[in-house]
DNA sequence: TTTT
DNA sequence: TTTT
């Protein structure tokens, strides 16, 4: 996809350790969560959190530093473009997920 | 949210009209879905199209011009942000959505 | 340059038809010159329209899609990568000039 | 300046401290200059570095928390727009100087 | 499930 | 469900 037609960047937290898969054709798949956090003060001028997830895929290339570089805690920024799909859940099911498919990202901190 | 955090960028045609709610606080919400398209050549040199739907919501000032100046068929730019949440479906189950709300759009082109 | 790392996006109108040159090996260059339109309320509640114009440079492929599409007036989309160079000026006098480099654009209308 | 319309990222280095300049009004500006490095293989295959200079401005909030909290060395994400202004140097020549006047940035990292 |  |  051309990336002026279909882009998202994104600033957040990893939650968990990459979570790896190759494929028969040797080709390596990556998925991430990525809490991004954004404080700002309600009516009341309270101070709220709101904390989203999202799904990250990463393939080849990327998917291999993903698992080389990333875990559980870092701080990272990703660009890359929104896709949904859909699939049938073990009770037969049929379920929607939104995630983005990554063309670059960096790692901003993390943990030693 | 800071823009910065999170930030989706889309080019892409109306499916339908807009689908206008007002809330007993007066705010007005729109919901729209956008079909990004996207051609390429695959491994066998055959082009494919491949069309993502997005579902989009705007609030406020955004959902009045929404309303006003939007219609099926026409091509939009929209900036917004990305956000996931849950409701229970008319049969009880668990369903997550991810939209994407607006901060601003601009419309390319429409018919008349 | 990764587009993570260096990424301007300008919606404007084009101030003259585009500059085309075309070097020894062939290399096809185009020149743009392009307005954003920026309209506020000052301290005092006067509308104030900021207009800045921009330097774009498109090479190969885009430069030979902007030389068949675009003309004074068009409105376009562009995304690219800010960069910096120096020159001598007629009078020897060095000058510094900022440039767009574009990766993509879309034309988003036009005069017929 | 709606940012859907005149959008610059930039990641990079910080080349020097801060130059902070308060103004009768008591309004804060700052400049940097950010250096972003893009290594990519020329044509024969060696390794080539192109290392850009950006010209940074912040104005208010954004200025006192640059003041405070970022130093030569240090990586930033900024998110902004382009501008550009004329001047006439100390011989009387007029100069034209693009910047980045930022909304929005990130310290990703820097000496302690 | 992260982070500040 | 759009568009080219």
């Amino acid at each position: 996809m051309a990336t002026i037609k279909n882009s998202v960047r994104l600033i957040g937290n990893i939650g968990m350790d990459p979570d790896v898969r190759t494929f028969d054709n040797n080709r390596k798949m990556v998925r991430l969560s990525i809490a991004t956090n954004d404080s700002y003060k309600n009516d009341k001028g309270e101070k709220v959190t709101d904390t989203q997830w999202h799904n990250i895929v990463l393939w080849g290339a990327q998917a291999s530093m993903a698992e080389t570089y990333l875990k559980k805690g870092d701080s990272v920024l990703i660009e890359g473009k929104l896709a949904s799909r859909s699939y049938s859940d073990k009770d037969g099911v049929k379920r929607y997920v939104t995630e983005v498919v990554v063309n670059e990202f960096i790692k901003m901190s993390g943990k030693e």
